[in-house]
DNA sequence: AAATGTCTCAACCGCAAATAG
DNA sequence: CCTATTTGCGGTTGAGACATT
């Protein structure tokens, strides 16, 4: 993916500079490089909003939204990269039970993850399944598949991940990212404070001691630390561990680390208990009349594997009353 | 090896709400 | 209040990567 950004940033390069004559016209489409660090170097002196000003003081020849976009979904310290991990796949199912597409808010309570990479999750991932159930996304039939099997197997898995991490494995279920994905992870409130820092993984730059940008500067030096650090945003969301690197030195993504504080009410409030273990203690209920899904759930090899899969399970549920 | 299909995700669009003047 | 501008959101698109035939 880094590998098709840095592509487009390149052949963008020469876009931008063939293009000269067209500067006093409003640019479209990737961003460049070059354009990515005046925005970051404008954004760290001056701060961010009043984007169609920002964009002119910057140089840009962009739309204030293009800016804002750009920075909000790409550019800000403590956006997050990396796949969806389990537990935040759970978290956006459930809160998407709740919400519907809602993507701002749901992002609200994965930190770092932006609406855009959720809503892409939804349409990719979720969509995809209900395209294979041959379902509506939105009826009743495909909820009942994600509420009975998708999620108490989210849970499972989540359950094998941390039995396997506390038996003394190294190994996590959270974003594992190669090195050419690499970036510094700051956290949220340091990202948030201090414009100093930014997140410039796929310039291969980061910050001078004045917080500017140049490539004179640049070099990607990511800092192994430990401890858990607090993520603010709104409301307290989660906690994310600085887990920098695997045991063969790959980087690692910071994990999202369910906390009973972290879960939500039907008002969007706080819940007091922890959503893993009521999840964990309902699937434990229902698991009496489910079968122990094998990993061909996940990996479903056809349309019709998946269907008759599905076709048994809501068949034994629904001979045994659970519906 | 080439053609074709599918997937991913950055960026755009239109609209509505919020804010400024 | 009213109007203009800005901001934020959700839906959609399309380029490039990847997989399959």
């Amino acid at each position: 993916m880094d590998d098709k950004r840095s592509l487009m940033i390149n052949k963008n390069i020469g876009d931008f500079e063939s293009n000269v004559e067209e500067e006093m016209d409003l640019r479209r489409g990737p961003w460049t490089v070059e354009e990515d660090f005046k925005l970051i170097n404008y954004i760290s002196t001056h701060g961010e909003g009043r984007w169609n000003s920002l964009s002119s003081c910057a140089g840009l020849k962009r739309t204030g939204k293009s800016c804002r976009l750009r920075w909000l979904n790409y550019l800000r310290p403590d956006v997050r990269r990396g796949n969806i991990t389990l537990e935040e796949q759970l978290l956006i199912l459930e809160l998407h039970s709740r919400w519907g597409n809602r993507w701002s808010k749901i992002a609200q309570y994965l930190p770092g993850r932006t609406d855009n990479e959720i809503k892409n999750y939804w349409r990719t991932r979720v969509q995809k399944h209900a395209k294979q159930l041959r379902c509506d996304v939105n009826s009743q039939q495909f909820k009942d598949t994600m509420r009975y099997l998708w999620m108490p197997r989210l849970v499972e898995r989540i359950q094998a991940a941390s039995a396997s991490t506390s038996t003394g494995s190294a190994t996590t279920s959270s974003c594992v990212t190669t090195p050419s994905d690499q970036f510094m992870m700051t956290s949220y409130d340091e990202g948030l404070n201090n414009n100093n820092s930014t997140n410039m993984d796929h310039l291969g730059f980061m910050s001078s001691p004045s917080g500017h940008v140049t490539p004179e500067t640049s070099s990607v030096v990511v800092s192994p630390t430990s401890g858990l650090t607090e993520y603010h945003m709104g409301s307290e969301v989660g906690k994310v561990e600085n887990s920098y690197y695997n045991q063969d030195e790959s980087l690692v993504g910071p994990q999202i680390m369910l906390q009973p504080q972290n879960y939500l009410d039907d008002n969007g409030g706080l819940l007091n208990e922890d959503l893993t273990q009521s999840y964990h203690n309902w699937f434990e209920n229902v698991n009496g009349v489910l079968p122990s899904y094998s990993d061909s759930f996940w990996n479903i090899g056809s349309d019709e594997d998946f269907w008759l899969l599905h076709q048994q399970q809501q068949q034994q549920l629904v001979n045994d009353g659970s519906f």
